[in-house]
DNA sequence: TTGTAAGCGTTATCAC
DNA sequence: GTGATAACGCTTACAA
């Protein structure tokens, strides 16, 4: 008799009569008399029966499940990031348990304690806590920053996408280039776009200037720096890469509100790719990371099936898309209609 | 022996010397010997000790884990949604499985199936397949679509946020009203915007028109239809309810394509409430979901703390927001910074 | 209070 | 091939 509802591989050998163990080789695939087993499948759809993840998970000490930690969902970037992992791994015929930290260290630490004691099959994290404890029995990987030598560490390759901004931006016509920076203090790896941005300016000859905040403060020494340098309604830069799509929107519409037509007077590219909610266009010209790929890189390398293994560092291409803050065209999105704007995805 | 790394109780037990069951005993809170708890607390300090909720799951019948089963996570509602369902699930003690199902009918099935398997204690879905088989062992929230009379179906309050959209646009000066949808053909709770917004157009006496075009076809007629009504330039209507706040975005870029000017012309209010991901304010007039009070309703319903365990429809209250479209001045968002722009939450 | 042992639903190792 | 049976790591009567 079993206490709860659901049928056990117990229930089914009964209804067929047969042993246990050859249920469970006609559900592993294992050689099987063919009257045995139409009798074991004849009873399981009888009783519906499924099998229990969690037992099979006890005894083979293999689960199927990846957690993934992540910050946000409300960000548009980790949102497609993990709508890409979980679908890639879905692929695969995993699970994913989504964890989410908001930035915190405790809730990361909390986080990867929580799945390694759910005994997932590993990890991708993308987190900032500087000293976090890991259990070395499970894959890791971490992206967009480097932990040490040997946990693999995806990224898109900041160095040159800032390298690649400033270049457009000299391509373009600017005379004048500057930087602007906010995010947290922590060295990730998204901090190698600017350094790139600046190689890219002494290796052109083009003037340029770098300003950098952090973490904990506001954006409004920006603000300040830009009001400073606005002389006579006209700014002495007419190039600017912001270090993600939500600062170079914000410093489009603060310039705007100045009175500085961008892509007229100034142009501004961002990093990231973010796409436009309702039309799956750029919403600003920007360095593209490719999500997908990193998504499927990191699901290859947790499950083994990594084509470069030799190496703990995967830097994956950019590339550079106008999306109006600039004076090109607008590029078309790389992913059409993201959003599924002409399908009905949002009858909610 | 064991082939893995990982301890297990019988190793802290040992290394304790004391019996298994003390240690379960420390673990779970029951009484036990201060000296014993302390030996036993030592020894799983010592090994580094975690208890495999995998084996746990198996023994208890519970695994403090809930299927999330979302159509996608690019866009923002959908996200914002999971974000706000996964958070609260944490603050409960649960993990969470993501499940994407694309709104395609096999996937939601077989997401169905395999969370089923993995034997979460709830399942909380955004599903469209009309003859999904669920097990009836695992409790079920749906939301914004009624199954049955059973399942519980939480959504936000579809009807009167159609009643809403048409006395602010009479409020606000227009005429003529018009109702465009696109969405699934699937009878859902959010269907129900449409019958609102009539009802209130009857109730206040002004004249409507209703477009409705369902799933598999493209907006082109809806395009058709606004371009025929555009005498001269001024169309023969000056108020628009969308059923999504993306239609309302991609009806008004339309629009002013063709040198309509909104809202001095034309206001139109959408449904969602969703963000400017740069600014945190509202994308277009609209009629605002609760989605983090449809999150915490769906949560506590799966665990059972159900407030109002006597109704299985959840209908929550909407609000409606100004957002650049209609001729009131912008409502500062419900909720400050979701992403944050202020702080460094993108540090990507 | 603490120790012992049965059992959760699987898989895997034996003999037959 | 097939059928018993011993694990997997834990909780929980029950006995001491």
């Amino acid at each position: 008799m079993n206490r709860s509802t659901q049928p056990t591989m117990k229930d089914v050998a009964r209804e067929a009569g047969v042993a246990l163990g050859t249920v469970s080789r006609v559900f592993n695939g294992f050689p099987v008399g063919e009257e045995y087993r139409r009798r074991v499948e004849a009873a399981a759809e009888k009783l519906n029966y499924r099998v229990n993840n969690y037992a099979r998970g006890l005894k083979m000490n293999k689960t199927n499940c990846i957690g993934l930690l992540m910050p946000s969902l409300k960000h548009p970037f980790f949102a497609v990031l993990i709508d890409e992992l979980t679908s890639c791994l879905t692929r695969h015929g995993y699970l994913t348990h989504v964890m989410i930290t908001n930035s915190d260290p405790e809730a990361e630490q909390k986080s990867f304690t929580l799945v390694e004691q759910n005994k997932v099959d590993g990890i991708i994290a993308l987190t900032y806590r500087p000293d976090i404890e890991v259990d070395p029995g499970i894959p890791l990987v971490s992206i967009d920053r480097r932990f040490n030598d040997w946990v693999p560490c995806v990224s898109s390759d900041n160095f040159h996408g800032g390298e690649l901004a400033a270049e457009k931006l000299v391509e373009l016509g600017c005379r004048k280039l500057l930087f602007l920076r906010i995010g947290p203090t922590l060295l990730s790896e998204a901090d190698k776009r600017g350094p790139g941005f600046e190689s890219a300016c002494r290796r052109l000859g083009v003037p340029y200037e770098m300003l950098m905040v952090n973490d904990e403060e506001t954006e409004a020494p920006i603000y300040r720096f830009l009001l400073e340098h606005l002389g006579a309604g006209k700014p002495d830069f007419d190039g600017i890469f912001c270090n993600t799509d939500g600062l170079a929107l914000r410093i489009c519409s603060f310039l705007r509100e100045q009175g500085v037509r961008i892509p007229e007077d100034v142009q501004i590219i961002g990093y990231d790719g973010i796409l436009n909610f309702a039309n799956g266009m750029y919403l600003c010209s920007t360095i593209v990371q490719p999500i997908l790929k990193m998504a499927e890189r990191s699901v290859d390398i947790i499950l083994g099936d990594d084509p470069h293994p030799d190496n703990s560092s995967h830097v994956l291409p950019v590339f550079y898309a106008s999306g109006g803050t600039t004076r090109d065209i607008p590029s078309p999105p790389a992913v059409a209609n993201i959003y599924n704007p002409f399908r009905a995805t949002e009858g909610n």
